[in-house]
RNA sequence: GGAGGGCUCGCAUAGCGGCCGAGUGCACCGGUCUUGAAAACCGGCAAACGAAAGUUUCGUGGGUUCAAAUCCCACGCCCUCCGCCA
């Protein structure tokens, strides 16, 4: 949600905004259009109001004839106080939806344009040149005895998948290894519920343009969150975090559950896009005159655990068309999928300014006052990605895979070996 | 799933339909006193919007009333007991 007050004094940079991400800019006069009315209507009811208490505490004392000459006056303008009040919602309760029709404010050095206009910001270790024909992850995972997609669909559809044995292991390797880095890092680990209520998801804003993707469990009206990013923002939903403990940053490990509306026939094959897989997230409250800074930070994290990987990669500045409405600028990191010949998205952090906290109502309190914080994310882990990118990078021509020297400590190996 | 109890300012509690945005204790902040500290005493201390007047907030939403923390209804959450259960 974007700050009403900005809203009113900006509306030029709102518009050029919601022009840049390909919405609808007329939002902005239609929410300029209602604040006035809603201005007004909080201006009457409030001054009937204020008649209303003064009146009200005079019938009190009152006795006779006189109290039934006030009780007269008061019932009168308990009426016209209703009426004010219920038109005072009313244009509260218009004004408001239209704002949340608004993205949030891009930032003015996020590309403009659609999915392919990224920029590239750079480039991280150099593909590998295979002296033999590289297998791609589902033949690796098969010869490893690490992933089993057919009886995933056998037992969950499509887009399931079990992870046995080494596979099973690396995911508990990588799992570890990112939470440690995390705490080294200072975040506080965190295992979140991953069933929330229709606040916590509307709050993050996943029920908008995203809410295809969303699980849920009408029966107890519950959603399966997509990310952990869910539960760790709305943890501090309606609160006053103390100025002097920001940022506030956690690690939250859970599973991710998604629908893949609007993907078929996309990454079919293999354990790219699934419905479910676990994943280590970054979450990040912090003092909005230091959201860039600490996105930086995330995203150095990011890099620091593809790194370790030893995985090339790349990272994208990703245009105004393909950010969440959250954003106001994400980075992805891309790693180098040998058979597929691509750079293709494992972690992405966005900065969500004070977007998401005005949704969920999270502020902090220094000595200016009480303001809205600014939210922050980025996967440090997702799992199914990073083993494929793993396997299909560190393969031998014989099908084992070596391990990252990082993973080494965690797995008690240096080699898959076929099975 | 069944039965009961509760939700008020950071914590603990008081609260008769109008004198309650709300008392008390603890905590906290400032001061006096003290070589320093403790104690004692004095003062302050919920939040949001607003330039201010003022408005709103006693779990949430509705209702009754001129007037609701206080009465009525629904929901949520917490606690206790029984049943079931990893």
């Amino acid at each position: 949600m974007i700050d009403l007050k900005f809203i009113r004094e900006n509306p030029d940079v709102v518009k050029s905004s919601q022009k840049g991400r390909g919405e609808d800019e007329s939002i902005v006069d239609q929410v300029i259009a209602s604040d006035e009315i809603r201005r007004d209507a909080i201006e009457m009811f409030e001054k009937l109001r204020a008649q209303q208490n003064t009146l009200s505490k005079s019938v009190g004392g009152a006795t006779g004839e006189e109290k039934a000459a006030l009780l007269e006056n008061a019932k009168a303008l308990a009426n016209s106080v209703k009426e004010a009040d219920t038109k005072r919602a009313e244009a509260e309760d218009h004004t408001k939806q239209l704002v949340m029709k608004l993205s949030n404010i891009l930032d003015p050095a996020a590309p403009i344009g659609g999915e392919a206009d990224f920029v590239v910001l750079e480039h991280i270790g150099t593909p590998r040149e295979f002296d033999f024909e590289p297998k791609d992850h589902v033949e690796l995972g098969k010869l490893l005895g690490a992933i089993d997609t057919e009886r995933g669909a056998k037992v969950a559809g499509s887009r399931s998948y079990y992870l046995t044995g080494s596979g099973a292991l690396l995911e508990f390797a990588l799992v570890n290894y990112a939470i440690s880095m995390a705490v080294k890092a200072g975040f506080v680990p965190v295992i979140p519920p991953v069933l929330v209520n229709p606040a916590a998801m509307e709050g993050t804003g996943f029920l908008g343009q995203a809410a295809e993707n969303v699980y849920r469990i009408e029966k107890d009206d519950v959603y399966l969150v997509g990310t952990s990013e869910v539960p760790l923002a709305a943890m501090h939903m309606d609160e006053v975090l103390s100025g002097d403990k920001l940022p506030m940053r956690y690690a939250g490990y859970s599973s991710c559950f998604r629908r893949e509306a609007g993907s078929y026939g996309k990454d079919t094959r293999g354990i790219i896009r699934v419905h479910q897989f676990d994943k280590v997230e970054m979450f990040s409250f912090c003092h909005p005159d230091q959201a860039k800074e600490e996105h930086a930070r995330i995203l150095q994290w990011e890099k620091d655990f593809l790194d370790a990987m030893e995985i090339p990669y790349r990272v994208i500045d990703v245009a105004s068309g393909d950010l969440g409405s959250s954003a106001n600028r994400k980075f992805d990191c891309e790693a180098w999928i040998p058979t597929q010949n691509a750079y293709r998205e494992v972690t992405s952090t966005s900065n969500c300014t004070e977007f998401q906290a005005r949704r969920l109502n999270i502020r902090y309190k220094d000595g200016e006052g009480t303001k809205a914080v600014a939210t922050l994310n980025g996967t440090l882990v997702a799992i199914p990605r990073m083993i494929v990118a793993i396997l299909e990078n560190h393969q031998n021509s014989d099908g084992t895979v070596n391990v990252p020297k990082a993973l080494q400590p965690f797995l008690g190996k240096n080699r898959f070996e076929l099975v």
